[in-house]
DNA sequence: TTGATTTCTTGCCATTTGGCAAGGGCCGGA
DNA sequence: TCCGGCCCTTGCCAAATGGCAAGAAATCAA
């Protein structure tokens, strides 16, 4: 129950002082999410500003089949968020659901606004978010554009290896831009190199 | 010279008044790029906001192998700028390089967190960019993780016709993520599907 | 203008990835 | 315990894309 991880997160990039960061803390809720429940419907409005203790939650839309493609994965740790339909108030293109059962904490978007416009140091924190997720995106950008498909997966398995035990193969698959089959492939081959080079 | 661009852009999102554009846009500064001038070098941090009003500006990384390939490209009426160097304060892993003569209207960090403290509008202004800049990346994403090369030719044909006009190949190439040689086919492919269908 | 450079196209073949379908293993509910 | 439904793997072949290199075409600079 304690904000332990909430108020680190909010002091990692240096901005804030400890007791700023507590304070600001004190603002969100606890919220608990079961297997398989939505955070956020495609379609609705985010007003759910929600950081993730622990647990996962993956996002996806649909693609012009119909088909769910997965667009995002947040462990323990990150905020889990439609950005565009949380800070513009428009439709979300995308559903948020919880893979596994999931505790964090939350706040709302009047909420956020009220400590963003009573805090500077946190208004700065938002937008520093703001960027490094941009960054985190550029770099899955560049990856998919001129990395195979076996690197990226390798990257993956470097930077989160714990998505790769808890996630489902069809969701980082999707995630990775690669077919099920292709990524269970990769894995094998993957599997294979690790023994020989043992 | 006049800045009726860069006032109109600040009104885009409906956040301001004409004469709080105004007032904004009074603080940017005129700006000359000669073609193949860079803007920023990759390596340097960021002090400009520049937004285009004419002209061509590229970004480009370099990939493990030292090519280059192209992240991005800015036409009029937008803001070439690498974010996360501007606002973080940090190195910038791309460099911003004029592919034409470009004019167009800039202003320092410092500057910019000016306005931004001295006129909430335009901090509000600033959070939807950064969030519609977000979006662009994800549907570049999104489109590169499901969509055929041929398909995300086609969309840039459709959302920027001008830059297939001038943009060398290889920029463009690197930019939807296949070789130049890959790109050449599709367009020679999709120049004979539209003769055959007229 | 003229020569040099860049840009673009194209042929040939290798590699990567996808599509489809069958089958095995595992897990949860009745 | 047993059944049904995911989840994952794998074989076969097709389609998409890359790599390399040669040459034509356009562009640039002197």
């Amino acid at each position: 129950m304690a904000r332990q991880q909430l108020i680190q997160f909010f002091q990692s990039t240096g901005l804030m002082s400890a007791a700023q960061a507590a304070d600001i803390a004190a603002g969100f809720a606890p919220r608990q999410l079961a297997r398989h429940e939505d955070l956020l419907r495609a379609g609705r409005i985010s007003d759910e500003y929600f950081f993730l203790d622990s647990g996962i939650v993956r996002a996806f839309a649909l693609d012009a089949a119909g088909q769910e493609v997965t667009t995002g994965l947040y462990a323990g740790g990150q905020v889990a968020l439609e950005v565009s339909s949380f800070f513009n108030r428009t439709p979300s293109p995308e559903t948020l659901q919880a893979l596994t059962d999931c505790q964090g904490w939350s706040i709302t978007y009047a909420q956020l606004n009220g400590l963003f416009h009573a805090r500077p140091e946190f208004r700065e924190f938002g937008r520093s978010l703001l960027v490094r997720e941009l960054m985190r995106l550029k770099t899955r950008l560049l990856g998919l554009a001129i990395d195979s498909a076996a690197v990226r997966y390798e990257a993956l398995r470097q930077a989160s290896p714990e998505l790769l035990q808890r996630v489902p193969l069809k969701y980082l698959a999707s995630y990775l831009g690669v077919t099920d089959s292709s990524l269970s492939r990769l894995r094998a081959a993957a599997a294979k190199g690790a023994a020989e080079a043992s």
